[in-house]
RNA sequence: GCGCCCGUAGCUCAGCUGGAUAGAGCAGCGGUCUUCUAAACCGCAGGUCGUUGGUUCGAGUCCAACCGGGCGCGCCA
C-alpha cells in the first residue's frame, strides 16, 4: 500500500531528525479535504510539542530530509505543521496497473496474524431468533469476514443458550400439555406455547413451580428422560437456527452452547474458591472486586445459593476454553450493550484467575433497534418481532420494489433480486450505523435506491456490470492505467484506500467505517459515470476507463462481500 | 446511591491517532433522460455540534460540572 510506504520514509525521516522521538504514532491518512493533498501527517505537531520544537520548523526539516518521490509529485507543508502528499500520476497507474495484473487486491495481509475467537448470535433453545439477536448475528459476521481477509485466523463460535432454568419449565410443558401435531408444524411455537402456559401457571400455582424445579434438579442430576426431551430441544431449535443462518448465509466454526461447559462448572468453581477469589456471601458464592475503582461495589455471583452455577460461571469456562484449546489473542463478544458489567467482572475474574493470560478481551457491544416511535422495537401488537417474519418482509418489500422497477423481469429472477436487495438492505442498515449507537428501524429508508443504503451499493454494481454487459468482455488484464479526468483521478485514488478502512474495522471492530468508505466509492464511481464516457471514448481512454471500471468493481463487489451483502447482475 | 451510553440541520444518521471551511440521506425549493440502467445525477437552502467552564497552536472529539433522555447494578441470561 502506497501510504504504507510513504509512511516508513517518513518514519525514517522523524528519526534522522529527531533520533529519540517514538515514531509509531507518526502515520500517514488519506486526506479529509482533497485539496490539500492525497495524503496527510499531522503527527509531527504532537510530537513538536513533546519535544519542545516548534511544529512548522521540525516539519520543514523532515520534509528536507524526506525523499518520497517516487510515489508523490509533491510534499508541502502546510498551517502549523502539516504535512500533505499529492500523488502521482505514474505511481497511482502504476499501482493500479500492477493490482490488476496480478488479479490481486488493495487489501495487504497482516505481517502479524492473531487467532481471533468471535462469539456473536447466541440465540437460545426453545425460542424463536427474534430481532434482538438480529445485530449481533450480523455485525459478528461482518467482522469475522474483515477479520478472515485480513488475514487473521478467525474462529467463530456460536454459544447457545441452551442451558438453564427455563428447562424445568419446558420440560412440565413437554411433559403434560405437548401437542405432538403441533410439534411437527411448527416445533418452536410450540415449544414457546409450553413455555407460556407453564410459565402463566407457575404463577398462579405454587405446585407447578415445584414441579418445574424438580423437572430442572432432575435434568441436571442426569435424568435420561429428560436429558432425552432436552436434547429433542435443542435439535428441533438448532435445525431453526440453521436455518436462519442458511438464509442469512452464515456459518459458524463451532457451536458450543452453555451446556458445553457443564461439567467443567464445578472444577470452575472449586478454582476460585481455593484461590480465595470467591468466598461465600449469604449463601452464594461471590467474587468482590474490594480495590477495583468502579466495580469495588457490583460483586459477582458465580455460585446461587442453592448451588447451581450461573451465566458469570459459564463464561468464565468459556473464556477459559477459548484461551486454552484455540489459543486465542483476542476474544470479541459481541453482545448488546446492557451486558457491559457482566463482561466487566469476567474479565476481571478471569484476571485474577488466571493472570499471565495475555488474550485480549473485548466487549464489542452494539445499541438498541428502535421503533418508529423512539422505543424499543416491537410489532405493532407489542410483541417482539420474529427474525424469520423480518426477513420475509425484507424480501416481500423487495420484490415488491423491483417489480415496480423491473416488472418485465422473469419471476424467479425478481425473486432472486429481491432475496439479494431485501436481507442486503437489511445487513447494511445495522452495520451503516456505529454500532454503539441505538437506530431507528425504517423499512423505506434501508430499502431506498437513495442515500447510504445497500440497494444503492448494488445498483452501482449493477451499472459498472451494465458497461460489461452492453461492450465485449475487454482484455482488462494487460490494460494500460491512462487516468487524466479529476473523476478518474478521484475513484482511483479512492481505491487505494480500501485495505487501510478494513484495518480501521478491524481495530475498532466497527463495519460502519467500510460502509461509509463503499458509499464514497459508490459516489466516486457515479461523478466518473456521469462525466466520463467508457465505450464510446477514444481507444486509450477506453481500454483505461474499462479497467477503472473493472478495479472498481472487484472492490464494491468485495467490501459488500465481506458485509455479507450479495450483488445481484440486474436490479 | 454507583456505573455505562446518548444529546450534531425540521427528521434519520456519519464524523478515522484532537487537525484545516462540521458531512450525507430524507423532507423543501430549482434543474438534468435522442447518449454505457433516471431505481440515477447536479444545484440551492438548512448548524450557538445540550449548557457552562477548562486543557492547547487547534475541541463535535479530551477533562470537570450541570441540564435532558436511555440502560445496567448478588441468586434470569
Amino acid at each position: 500500500m502506497i501510504h504504507r510506504c510513504i509512511e516508513k520514509r517518513l518514519q525514517a525521516a522523524v528519526s534522522a531528525v529527531v533520533p529519540e522521538a517514538d515514531t509509531r504514532r507518526v502515520l500517514v491518512r488519506p486526506c479529509p479535504e482533497p485539496k490539500h493533498g492525497d495524503y496527510q501527517a499531522n503527527a509531527l505537531m504532537m510530537l513538536a510539542r513533546q519535544h519542545r520544537l516548534n511544529p512548522r520548523e521540525l516539519a520543514e526539516k523532515v520534509v528536507a530530509a524526506l525523499d518520497v518521490s517516487s510515489w508523490c509529485e509533491q510534499v508541502t507543508v502546510a498551517g502549523p505543521g502539516f504535512i500533505n502528499f499529492r500523488l502521482s500520476g505514474s505511481a497511482l497507474n502504476a499501482r493500479l496497473q500492477h493490482v490488476l495484473g496480478s488479479g490481486g487486491s488493495f487489501v495487504e495481509a497482516t505481517a502479524e496474524p492473531r487467532t481471533v475467537v468471535i462469539d456473536f448470535s447466541s440465540p437460545n433453545v426453545a425460542k424463536p431468533m427474534h430481532v434482538g439477536h438480529i445485530r449481533s448475528t450480523i455485525l459478528g459476521d461482518a467482522l469475522a469476514r474483515v477479520f478472515r481477509r485480513l488475514g487473521h485466523r478467525v474462529i467463530t463460535d456460536n454459544h447457545i443458550g441452551d442451558w438453564g432454568t427455563q428447562f424445568g419449565m419446558l420440560i412440565v410443558g413437554w411433559r403434560t400439555l405437548l401437542n405432538e401435531e403441533a410439534l411437527q408444524r411448527d416445533p418452536i411455537a410450540e415449544l414457546e406455547r409450553l413455555y407460556q402456559a407453564v410459565n402463566h401457571a407457575a404463577k398462579e400455582d405454587g405446585s407447578v413451580r415445584d414441579q418445574a424445579r424438580a423437572q430442572l434438579v432432575k435434568l441436571q442430576g442426569g435424568d435420561l428422560e429428560n436429558l432425552s426431551i432436552w436434547r429433542r430441544m435443542q435439535a428441533l431449535s438448532q435445525s431453526q437456527f440453521d436455518s436462519v443462518y442458511a438464509r442469512l448465509g452464515i456459518r459458524f466454526d463451532h457451536t458450543l452452547g452453555e451446556s458445553f461447559y457443564n461439567d467443567q462448572l464445578a472444577g470452575v468453581l472449586g478454582e476460585l474458591s481455593r484461590a480465595g477469589i470467591s468466598e461465600e456471601s449469604d449463601g452464594a458464592q461471590v467474587v468482590f472486586f474490594r480495590d477495583h475503582s468502579t466495580l469495588h461495589d457490583k460483586p459477582a455471583l458465580i455460585r446461587k445459593s442453592d448451588g447451581a452455577a450461573n451465566y458469570c460461571t459459564t463464561d468464565l469456562a468459556t473464556l477459559r476454553h477459548r484461551v486454552k484449546q484455540w489459543q486465542a489473542d483476542e476474544i470479541l463478544y459481541v453482545t448488546d450493550g446492557r451486558q457491559q458489567l457482566h463482561f466487566q467482572q469476567v474479565f476481571a475474574i478471569f484476571g485474577k484467575w488466571h493472570p499471565a493470560c495475555a488474550a485480549k478481551l473485548e466487549h464489542v457491544w452494539f445499541g438498541s433497534i428502535l421503533g418508529p416511535d423512539g422505543k424499543p422495537f416491537k410489532t405493532r401488537e407489542g410483541e417482539v418481532v420474529k427474525l424469520t417474519a423480518l426477513l420475509d418482509e425484507a424480501e416481500s418489500r423487495a420484490l415488491a420494489a423491483v417489480t415496480e422497477k423491473n416488472g418485465e423481469l422473469p419471476p424467479t429472477q425478481r425473486i432472486e433480486i429481491a432475496r439479494a436487495v431485501g436481507l442486503g438492505a437489511l445487513k447494511y442498515a445495522d452495520l451503516s450505523n456505529n454500532r454503539q449507537s441505538d437506530y431507528v428501524f425504517d423499512w423505506d429508508k434501508m430499502l431506498s435506491l437513495q442515500g447510504n443504503t445497500a440497494p444503492y451499493l448494488q445498483y452501482a454494481c449493477t451499472r459498472v456490470r451494465g458497461i460489461f454487459r452492453r461492450g465485449e468482455m475487454p482484455d482488462t488484464q494487460g490494460a494500460t492505467l491512462a487516468l487524466a479526468a479529476p473523476q478518474e483521478l478521484a475513484l482511483a485514488k479512492r481505491l487505494l484506500n480500501f485495505g487501510l478502512v478494513l484495518e480501521m474495522v478491524a481495530a475498532e471492530y466497527r463495519p460502519n467505517y467500510l460502509c461509509s468508505y463503499l458509499y464514497d466509492l459508490a459516489g466516486d464511481f457515479t461523478a466518473f459515470y456521469e462525466a466520463c464516457p467508457v465505450l464510446k471514448a477514444p481507444p486509450v481512454e477506453r481500454q483505461s476507463r474499462l479497467a477503472l471500471c473493472k478495479l472498481t468493481s472487484l472492490v464494491l463487489r468485495e467490501g459488500l462481500d465481506l458485509l455479507g451483502i450479495e450483488v445481484p447482475d440486474q436490479m
